[in-house]
RNA sequence: GCCCCGUUAGCUCAGCGGAUAGAGCACCGGUUUCCUAAACCGGGGGUCGCAGGUUCAAGUCCUGCACGGGGUACCA
């Protein structure tokens, strides 16, 4: 749609002596359709030229503007609206969705910029649960929409594989090893090797209830993995290869992929300099016996050491900025981490605007909210009834087995019943962080998720489903004959424009890095289309409307490109039938 | 105490300073010899938390207050 109001913005601003600029992004649908096609509210205006709105849009309907997909303008009030040449303005319109093919929805928006973005980043030596989908799939999300918005993109796997929890596992494994039955069959060779750490740990705390002298020990454990012991290096490595074999899983699932898979221990020497050149510029402070970097009045200072000597995961981040900025000059770089951590990010970055490197404006905390947990009748954060994690693989398992069900219940007819009920169970789960603003809470309703109906996944899946459809049975036609000129009617005209839209959605999306806003502009387009299809016939038999056949189905052509092409950004797999 | 975030229909949420505030769920009623009913249509349901302010125009921006959530130095 932007061509279009750019070059209309460009023929008023000649004769209303305005700048194009300040009307292109004015322009707004009428909110009905026997108003015009597409209104301008001429309020602005009136500081320009100094006049009364309403005899701004008189004037202005007076005028010739020689644009030739524009049919009649007309002032109602203080409004110009435009009703289009409609057989010209869809002519124009389609062949420009066509020009983009299969790529259509992406722009340039973001040429030549690059943006880290760090999701997901879970710890390792434990499973991932629930809570983890919203960084994951959010920042997933993002990096596809910022890649098709046309920015350079840096996916970053921040995993928290180092700190004092880890000589506590070292320590439990030394002790409890062969209660676990470490020795009879070591980790690699046990099905789900993370359980039996979590057990160890589990144990750990437990037993550290009656033996104090435990906690010490795992200091002792954690120094001898910072000064690269052997031993302690080895059992860290394989817990760390162990965990990310069994993230991989979930990550193939759900379609999530990195550009980098990078520790918090790859930072470790790095964190030296980063101190030193702390100290040097005299912001290290001794507080408390720690050391610490103040950050302003009422804001706790930032943590570089405890008083044990060892550092912080902030410390740890402070380094990784360095690194990022050192490695790919980005222009921003996001943290997709819950608003928990707002605090923290608020920190970081004071920190580093205080060393004075020059990304410090560049930082952003992508923050989401909590994600609430169902019980006894109300919501939670974290844990279930029972106190425990929900894990991550269960829910998507639940989510496959209700769309198998549905499947069976509808009588679905698909190639592969095991595939689609895949796709459909686990874009359920994942649209339904897709949905709202991701700073807002999310209550996690597995059953709403799995009920499949209304705004969910699988509508937008089922309408995607629908327009292959018609194409599937469109034999005899070839889109590639279609001209446009016969999307006049109204509702073809509204959907076209509704379509036209897309590109400037996922730019916003990106800019804005706020998935939902490509979430909820399919949602639209979905309704608008399904009410649509309840009324309109796209294959007419009739010779007679072939004409108009051909352009309903290129039509749909596009919306099924829309679609497939906003699924994928948004995490979801498109699918041909269900 | 201080700092963030939120408050729109019974519930969950959209809403780019612009014309009469919209969806989904739930509830009630209807639609399938015809492109897949995971859909569509109709119905009821709102002092947009409260009070001021800015503006030609405020659900949207600013200030204060109330309520809810989160955070508040050696965990990540």
């Amino acid at each position: 749609m932007q061509t279009f109001k750019r070059e209309l913005a460009a023929a008023i601003a000649a004769v209303a002596d305005v700048p194009p600029e300040t009307l292109e992004g004015l322009f707004s649908s009428p909110p009905d359709r026997s108003l015009g096609d597409l209104a301008l509210p001429c309020f602005p205006l009136a500081k320009l030229r100094k006049t009364a709105p309403p005899q701004i849009a008189a004037e202005l309907a007076e005028a010739d503007l020689g644009v030739p997909w524009v049919k009649e303008v007309r002032a109602t009030g203080p409004y110009l609206n435009f009703r289009f040449d409609r057989g010209r303005f869809s002519t124009a319109a389609l062949a420009e969705l066509r020009a983009a093919g299969e790529e259509y929805g992406r722009s340039e928006t973001g040429r030549e910029r690059t943006v880290v973005i760090d999701y997901s980043s879970p710890n390792i030596a434990k499973h991932l649960a629930v809570h983890h989908l919203r960084s994951t799939m959010l920042g997933q999300a993002m990096a596809n929409l910022f890649r098709a918005a046309g920015y350079r993109v840096v996916g970053v796997n921040h995993l928290g594989d180092w700190g004092t929890s880890f000589g506590k596992l070292l320590c439990a494994m030394e002790h409890f090893g062969e209660a676990e039955g470490l020795t009879a069959r070591p980790l690699a060779e046990r099905d789900d090797p993370i359980a039996t750490l979590n057990s160890l740990y589990t144990r750990f705390h437990a037993e550290m209830e009656t033996r104090p002298e435990l906690e010490e020990e795992a200091r002792e454990w954690f120094r001898r993995l910072e000064t690269g012991d052997p031993l302690a290096r080895a059992r860290w490595r394989e817990i760390r290869d162990l965990s990310l074999a069994r993230f991989q899983r979930l990550y193939d699932r759900l379609g999530v992929s990195f550009d980098e898979v990078i520790g918090e221990s790859a930072f470790e020497e790095r964190m030296g300099t980063v101190v030193e050149e702390l100290e040097a510029s005299g912001l290290l402070e001794e507080s408390e016996d720690a050391q610490v970097v103040s950050v302003g009045e009422d804001v706790p200072p930032f943590l570089v050491r405890k008083k044990d000597g060892t550092t912080l995961y902030g410390t740890r981040d402070l380094a990784a900025v360095q690194q990022r900025w050192e490695t790919w000059h980005f222009d921003r770089c996001l943290y997709v981490v819950d608003a928990g951590q707002g605090l923290h990010f608020r920190q970081l970055f004071t920190v580093v605007e205080k060393l004075g490197w020059p990304c410090a404006d560049r930082l952003e905390h992508s923050a989401f909210g909590v994600m609430r947990m169902p019980v006894d009748g109300g919501w939670a954060k974290g844990r279930t009834r029972d106190g425990r994690v929900v894990l991550l693989e269960e829910v998507l398992d639940h989510a496959v087995e209700c769309a198998r069900r549905a499947m069976e219940e509808k009588g679905a007819e698909v190639d592969d019943p095991e595939a689609t009920a895949e796709a459909v169970g686990v874009g359920a789960v994942i649209f339904s962080d897709m949905k709202a603003r991701r700073g807002k809470d999310v209550n996690f309703d597995l059953d709403k998720i799995v009920s499949f109906e209304g705004e969910t996944g699988p509508y937008l899946q089922y309408t995607h489903v629908r327009f292959c459809g018609i194409l599937r049975k469109a034999a005899g036609y070839s889109v590639s004959e279609a001209t446009g000129q016969h999307l006049d009617g109204e509702a073809d005209l509204a959907l076209l424009q509704e379509v036209l839209l897309f590109p400037e959605v996922v730019a916003r999306a990106a800019e804005e890095a706020e998935p939902s806003i490509v979430g909820q502009y399919l949602l639209g387009l979905a309704s608008s289309f399904n009410a649509y299809y309840a009324q309109h016939r796209v294959l007419d038999d009739d010779p007679a409307a072939r004409g108009r056949t051909t352009d309903r189905l290129a039509l749909v052509d596009r919306l099924r490109v829309t679609f497939r092409n906003g699924l994928r950004w948004l995490g979801i797999a498109p699918l041909e039938r269900m």
